[in-house]
DNA sequence: ACAATATGACTGACTAGTCAGTCATTGTCA
DNA sequence: TGACAATGACTGACTAGTCAGTCATATTGT
């Protein structure tokens, strides 16, 4: 499109703009260097925009976002979010996959001591799980995702091969070490791996809904529940 | 106030005006009787509206349900929707309210056999839930209100207290015999109720995410849980 | 200098909620 | 009983407002 230039001149601002004084990311930590390299100023905003995006998605849903209030968070303008994602639904969906990856790596990130037994493997996890997702918004993200999930077939998807899928997949190997060494009686668990992790998707329901009616000793409901499954052995 | 009746006329609908020839209830099945009564009519058309709110609102969630097409479910216009709600959201809470008492009623409403043990009352109790909630709209019921609950406190507090605390209390009840009568071991479980119906909320949650990708027998699942709590008895 | 980035005012599509007007039903009276 | 009046449930075009996405203009890094 031939664009006539005419009017080109507009003289220096007229406004203070102040606008990257303020606020910054919100949440990036402190960075002794002012990124003075383009692209990684670029990914910083594109960071604080996920970041943003993230909070208002959580608490509001995907429908009930506005954009606007995304771009006033990270910090940006709203044209800016159009620079890193093609639209709406597009972010979202990029958002989710970009958040689960970490989420992933926190769960199976800690690798089970050589010499534990499987309780004390499951218990571990459960602990991982519980402080590092039930109790964060990671936790919100998970119900994040059961509430949008039907009406973003994609997230579902992406979310059942990479979490559910390989997580139901490792604790199912899990079990049936378990099984193998004696430490688990109920062989059929293994056919049912979902049983083993409940309580935990119980926990961050809970902690969504009811926390504020009933706090909820997430842990130790797990303990509980692993004492069923491997016999009894704490003392309290 | 006195008002000239002149601009009365309006003139007549430039429409054909066919209003009640065309489309009617389109879910609406044979209703024999015209239902001459007024009042009756209009309870009808509530039951109506609640009906094609309850799905779209599933289908699509609260932020992006729109009144005109809860009205034309219905089979009718958008102004009669305010005729029996305030406001859309005060017409979701009515409505969730409204849907959960005939779910407490179908869940409590099997009463156990008297000389049933503890294991066959939780099984049969599982059995209708999984039957009559889990695999039915009910079941997206929970997850709309697991998906909305952050949003609508009030919705939120009214489940937590007419479902979640009631079942609850019923559970540890049940727990509390099972533990008098022997046939549980783990004194802990009354703590944690929450460990006996944790499968059942899996089982809602993955009938709609993940079904299409791997269905879940879901109780067959309960009852591998079961052999956990009172121990294996099945033969299979 | 000037291309790459960023901005935010603007547009147009969309929707919650309103209300003047219609008409089937019910009530009243001769 | 039949004519006429009163009622209020129902309608749907309309208003006021919202918000995703655009683009002309401004800023910045090299």
């Amino acid at each position: 499109m031939a664009n006539e230039m005419t009017k080109k001149t507009r003289k220096s601002a007229p406004k203070p703009a102040n606008r990257r004084t303020g606020e910054m990311a919100p949440a990036a930590p402190v960075s002794p260097k002012p990124a003075s390299n383009r692209a990684e100023r670029a990914a910083e905003r594109r960071g604080a925009i996920i970041e943003a995006a993230m909070d208002e998605f959580i608490a509001r849903g995907f429908a009930a976002t506005r954009l606007d209030d995304v771009a006033r968070r990270a910090g940006v303008a709203k044209g800016t979010i159009y620079l890193h994602f093609k639209d709406k639904e597009s972010m979202f969906e990029e958002l989710i996959r970009t958040a689960i990856v970490p989420m992933i790596n926190r769960l199976w990130g800690t690798p089970p001591q050589p010499g534990a037994s499987v309780r004390d493997m499951v218990e571990g996890f459960a602990k991982t799980f519980i402080e590092e997702v039930a109790t964060t918004r990671r936790g919100d993200l998970v119900r994040l995702i059961v509430a949008e999930g039907p009406r973003f077939p994609e997230v579902a998807d992406f979310y059942y091969r990479e979490v559910v899928s390989r997580g139901l997949a490792g604790m199912r190997a899990l079990i049936e070490l378990g099984i193998a060494r004696g430490e688990i009686k109920q062989k059929n668990l293994a056919r049912f791996p979902q049983i083993m992790v409940a309580p935990a998707l119980i926990a961050v329901i809970w902690q969504s809904l009811f926390s504020r009616h009933a706090p909820l000793d997430a842990l130790e409901m797990f303990r509980v529940h692993l004492d069923l499954i491997f016999g009894e052995r704490r003392t309290t």
